[in-house]
Formats: C-alpha cells, sequence, structure tokens
DNA sequence: AAGTGTTTCAACCGCGACCAC
DNA sequence: TGTGGTCGCGGTTGAAACACT
C-alpha cells in the first residue's frame, strides 16, 4: 500500500524554477500570505505542488532570507551547534537567523564535514578519529583534535548536568531538558527578550549561544590554537554580551504572566548553563585546513 | 580548446509528526 | 481511538559550474 502523492502529479512542472513562477508565487503570498500550501498553486496559478511552492519560499524567496558565503563566524556556530545537535538541520537554523535548513545542510555536507574529516575529526560525533588499531584515543594528536576534545568534553559536561537537574526538578513541558534544550530556550519569551534588545544594539552577536559565549570566552588550553590568528570580529564587545545577561537575569516584566516561578528558575538554570557553555573558545583552527 | 572529474546547491522524495474530524 | 490530510524535516539527487589535465 502506498503513499498517496502529496499532490496530483499530472501536468505539474518539476525543476528549476522559472523568474516568472518566482514572481508569480512572491506576489501571491504577499498579498494573501501562504495559507494552506496545498491550494496555493491553484489559487496562485501555478503548475507546480504546494511541497515545491513551500521550499522554494522558504528556501529562496522568503525576504528575510540572508545570501551568500556564511562567515567564519557562522561555520563555527553551525559546527558547535551540530556537535549539540546532530544532523538536525532545522534546529540549528533557528540559531542562524535569515539562513535555511538546507542551507545549513548544504554547507556541512560540502564544506564542514570535509574539514572536520581533514582534521581527523569524526563529523558525526564530533570525536576525533581512534587510531588505526588501536584503543579508543586517550591523547589527541593535533591542536584541532585536542580542540575538539575538549569541546565534547564541555558539551558531555553539560548534557551530564541537564540530565542531574532533571532528576530533581520538574521541568514545564517547554523546557524539557533534553537535546532541544537550547533551542527553547531561545524560543521562549527569554529568547524573544533577548532578539528585541539585540535587534536595538547590534548585529554582533547573532544568538544566545554567540552572546553567552563571547562572554564566557577563555584563554584555550591549547596555546598553538589560542596563539593562532583570530579575526576581530570575534572580539564581540563584552557590554553587548552583559546586555544579553542582564535582561535575562532580570525578572521578566508583567507582560507575559505565564511563566510561573517554577519555569523561571529552570529558566534561570538554563540560562546559566548556556551562558556557561564554553562555545565561542578559539576555534580559529578551522580557517588553518 | 576539448574532455573529464569534482564540487556546489537548488530541488525532489519519503517519512514521521501533528491536527481535525 | 482511528483515519486522512497537511506540513516540516532530513536524506538524496542531478544539473550546472568549476577545476584540472
Amino acid at each position: 500500500m502506498g503513499r498517496k502523492p502529496c499532490c496530483e502529479k499530472k501536468g505539474l512542472k518539476k525543476g528549476p524554477w522559472e523568474p516568472e513562477e518566482d514572481e508569480i508565487l512572491v506576489n501571491y503570498i504577499k498579498q494573501h500570505g501562504h495559507g494552506s500550501w496545498r491550494s496555493l498553486p491553484k489559487l496562485a496559478g501555478l503548475l507546480r505542488c504546494g511541497k515545491s511552492c513551500r521550499l522554494r519560499w522558504t528556501n529562496y524567496l522568503r525576504p528575510d532570507i540572508k545570501r551568500g558565503p556564511f562567515t567564519l563566524e557562522e561555520e563555527k556556530l553551525v559546527i558547535q551547534l551540530h556537535g549539540i545537535l546532530g544532523n538536525r538541520w532545522a534546529a540549528i537554523a533557528a540559531q542562524l537567523p535569515r539562513r535555511t535548513d538546507n542551507e545549513i545542510k548544504n554547507l556541512w555536507n560540502t564544506h564542514l564535514r570535509k574539514r572536520l574529516l581533514c582534521m581527523g575529526i569524526d563529523p558525526q560525533t564530533h570525536k576525533p578519529f581512534p587510531p588505526c588499531g588501536g584503543p579508543t584515543v586517550a591523547a589527541p594528536s593535533s591542536p584541532g583534535t585536542r580542540h575538539m576534545a575538549q569541546w565534547e568534553s564541555a558539551r558531555l559536561e553539560a548534557e551530564a548536568r541537564l540530565s542531574k537537574d532533571s532528576l530533581h526538578s520538574n521541568y514545564p513541558p517547554f523546557l524539557k531538558p533534553d537535546s532541544d534544550y537550547f533551542l527553547r530556550l531561545w524560543n521562549s519569551e527569554v529568547g524573544e527578550s533577548f532578539r528585541k534588545l539585540n535587534t536595538e544594539h547590534s548585529t554582533a552577536c547573532r544568538s544566545p549561544i554567540s552572546q553567552a559565549s563571547s562572554s564566557a570566552v577563555t584563554v584555550d588550553a591549547c596555546p598553538n590554537i589560542a596563539g593562532s590568528s583570530t579575526p576581530a570580529s570575534n572580539q564581540i564587545e563584552e557590554t553587548e554580551c552583559k546586555s544579553f545577561k542582564s535582561v535575562t537575569e532580570e525578572p521578566m516584566d508583567g507582560s507575559d504572566s505565564s511563566c510561573s516561578n517554577e519555569s523561571e528558575d529552570s529558566s534561570d538554570t538554563a540560562l546559566q548553563l548556556l551562558l556557561d557553555f564554553p562555545i565561542n573558545n578559539d576555534m580559529s583552527f578551522l580557517e588553518n585546513c
């Protein structure tokens, strides 16, 4: 029993979109919103299936999409988030506003995965490959792998802390401590407040993670890495990062009273973990590969 | 210049989750 | 509770662009 096709395929166009089709789609959505994707093509007069329209809009035509090459900061963030979230591109994309999951997936598959491989790091586990025929690696052999081992260690520690916390507290549903932890936090009103403030101030820090990480920057234990050239863009102003802390550490205003004390406590814990997370430790080794 | 191999990325496909009935 | 419709996600594909010989 096969699954019904998502749409009637007869007479529907496939393949690359024509500029005229783009124009029709954009104009329609601007006027009516996308509504039901399934019925959109018919209403807009497009010979495409709804799925194709949705994909074209979300990955290419949406006005808030940032196109062009990824910055080093963005690449670092993708690698870091991949270490936490794995191949959950949509979750990763949620941390990189204006970038699409498809774009990030392509970046990973074409650039970042290879870069990690060339450094001797398993792109799936973010762990150094064990030496041939030997036991599990004991001491990473290159600065890059040493750094990644540190990162992995920090990640595991954070996970352990989350697991531990989950044993002692009842998390509200929106903050269940699993791997979506940070994502939910970012999508909560805490993240909302931060985004608002961040928009007003600067575009230097793009997410709570980059903000938090800049405040948590420490000298990397590996001097070879720490000593390598770091782009000026890495030096995110401390004041901006403090602004995130101040917003998130202060009680929320009364505009949204749905957040109970219990959930506030959980948010505080989550925030602290977030702020402690050593994400923006020097990853300039990426530039050298 | 032509042929061949490699890389990139937009688009497709199938599956699972969610929701309304 | 079961069923069907819809949406979103992640894996994969294939044409175009690019690099190399």
